[in-house]
RNA sequence: GCGCCCGUAGCUCAGCUGGAUAGAGCGUCUGUCUUCGGAACAGAAAGUCGGCGGUUCGAAUCCGUCCGGGCGCACCA
């Protein structure tokens, strides 16, 4: 349909100056037409010699040669531009048209969670995961076979730091583990974490016993250390998982560790020494600095892998694994440059993988009263805010689901425009009016009582007579493959969010100013709420935010 | 110091391959309720799009510069 109108611009353009232009069609607000195009004001630069009355003749001229079966009216406004209406019968096919599926074929691997365990989780990781969660299905739905993985770091320095303070609480006996709550296990693990980074900073004495311990993680052959350890391995994974699936993450495929990692990245940092990393100070460095990036230590001057060579190893398990075509990682913007290095050092030990990896970046999650540091135990954890959420439905008098608080979370953390800081407003993100998930989750939930009530289902065919409200439900409807392509292009989920929500704005107007049961009208209503329930269905589970149809 | 990002209404944000009167939500104020679900709808007030300069018929959008804020820059992850 859009092609056919591009298409009738161009002819229309042809057969008035006899030259090739690129259309451009936008969608404006809906008194100027269903596309609007500024094909006049291009051509007006392009043309040598410009006809008398500029742009506006222009544009007239092409109107004047404009013959398609699809455009029912078109009218020229302002500076020149093209104002295009479609007849309702080319509106109801745009209504019914498939997203393009550009990545037909391709595979995909994306990470879609990456909390540490022995950490708390934060909002910080729920907001990372359920960006790249939605971003795998966006890939989903533009034809890919995704593949969904998670990366964790269960080696290393934070790991020292929490056993250091766990080992001291537990002082030889188990069962103080074992006395704690389930519920209490994640605020225990972000306390044993801050109280362990405050003593590696404070002090000395601690801090080499906890740099021993951090390198004990490797092995953990003593058998204390070994027992806390899968313990607490065992807890973190299972909030994680638990909290993965309260969001509405789908389940992941495959999980990796930093010390399944760990071996094959420092083989292929030692293999490439002279090449592409250099000895430094007895450590491996990769030189960044040649190539734009900063320059970065990847294998410490004790030998042992860092983070950045396990990365590397990361990138090579997930190539062995998968053959991805396609491999995204989704980190704070924090990381932005440090995976610019990585994937550089990538490129030139390991060839094979070039153009593989792309890290998006996700804004920092800051509190109104300041950025979060798990190191000082100044986060939000994320069963704070599910309470939150759910005190929130109970004022208002709503039953709590967790398909409703599940909405309201993800739809807050991915209105907005990835890439830039979050401002965390808790009040906000609880809020269940205006432009929010539950807002859209009864937008649903309404139209779906109306069908519910409905005794016919007759399908009707639009013949170019709906009514004003009917035209600009059908309109919006019409514009959601436009609205998935968009933001499967440019990987933003926000796109989505903005466009549901201004389809049950127009929902919403509509059934405030059109009886649908008992009305004259009442079959082509239905079809239409029809139409939209499953529009808006489909919008909210590229999110995976539920819709139900009672709430 | 070097590099990257951001600055749009009181607050939180859309809009950025340049285009028509800069749009939402929250908050504030005013309405709608014998009708399909009021987590709704209708309306009002509120903006030098950080400042200045440039390119252009046309700039929130592109370029330069300054101011303000954030992040990153060698053995943490």
């Amino acid at each position: 349909m859009i092609q056919e109108v591009e298409q009738a611009i161009i002819d229309a353009v042809k057969k008035a100056f006899a030259v090739d232009v690129l259309v451009h069609l936008t969608r404006p607000d809906e008194k100027f037409g269903d596309y609007a195009t500024n094909t006049a004001l291009q051509l007006a630069k392009q043309l040598e010699d410009t006809p008398e009355g500029g742009p506006r003749a222009i544009a007239q001229a092409i109107v004047d040669n404009l013959s398609n079966g699809v455009i029912a009216k078109a009218e020229i406004a302002g500076p020149g531009f093209i104002n295009i209406w479609l007849t309702d019968t080319s509106l109801a096919k745009l209504a019914v048209r498939q997203p393009n599926g550009i990545n037909r074929g391709k595979i995909v691997v994306i990470e879609t969670n990456n909390p540490n365990p022995f950490k708390a989780i934060h909002i910080g990781h729920a907001f990372n995961a359920i960006v790249a969660d939605t971003i795998a299905n966006l890939l989903a739905a533009s034809g890919a076979t995704v593949h969904r993985v998670s990366y964790h770091g269960d080696v290393g320095l934070h790991v020292g730091k929490s056993m250091f303070s766990l080992l001291k609480y537990v002082d030889g006996n188990l069962n103080r583990l074992n006395d704690i709550k389930s519920e209490d296990r994640n605020s225990f693990m972000s306390k044993m974490y801050a109280d362990g980074s405050a003593a590696y900073k404070q002090d000395t004495s601690a801090k080499e016993r906890i740099n021993e311990l951090a390198a004990a993680s490797f092995d953990r052959s003593d058998v204390i250390y070994g027992q806390v350890y899968d313990i607490c391995f065992k807890w973190s994974f299972e909030a994680i998982d638990g909290i993965m699936a309260r969001l509405g993450n789908n389940p992941i495929e495959k999980r990796y560790l930093e010390s399944q990692a760990d071996e094959l990245g420092l083989q292929t940092v030692k293999a490439n020494v002279g090449k592409v990393f250099e000895e430094s100070d007895g450590a491996l460095v990769f030189l960044g600095s040649k190539y734009g990036v900063f320059d970065n230590v990847f294998v410490s001057s004790t030998g042992r892998g860092l983070y950045a060579a396990r990365d590397l190893g990361l990138m090579e398990l997930k190539n062995n694994d998968f053959h991805p075509d396609k491999s995204y990682v989704v980190t704070a913007v924090e990381q932005k440059d440090y995976f610019k290095g990585v994937i550089k050092a990538s490129e030139l030990c390991l060839p094979d993988l070039n153009g593989q990896t792309t890290n998006i970046s996700t804004g920092t999650v800051k509190l109104s009263t300041g950025k979060m540091s798990s190191r000082n135990g100044d986060v939000l954890e994320i069963s704070w805010l599910f309470d939150q959420v759910t005190d929130a439905i109970v004022k208002q008098g709503g039953a709590v689901t967790e398909q409703i608080v599940a909405g309201a979370l993800r739809y807050e953390f991915l209105k907005s425009r990835i890439g830039s800081d979050v401002t965390f407003n808790v009040d906000e993100a609880v809020s269940l009016q205006g432009n929010s998930g539950p807002y859209l989750q009864y937008a649903h939930a309404r139209a779906c009582s109306i069908l519910a009530k409905a005794k016919q289902t007759t399908a009707r065919n639009y013949d170019d007579n709906l009514q004003l409200g009917e035209r600009s439900l059908l309109r919006k409807i019409g514009e959601f493959a436009e609205a998935v392509e968009r933001s499967i292009n440019d990987l933003m989920p926000h796109h989505m969010c903005t466009y549901l929500y201004e389809l049950a704005q127009v929902f919403n107007h509509f059934y405030e100013h059109n009886r649908v049961l008992g009305d004259a009208r009442e079959a082509e209503r239905l079809q239409l709420v029809a139409m939209y329930t499953h529009t808006l269905k489909a919008g909210l589970n590229l999110l995976n935010i539920p819709a139900p149809d009672k709430m």
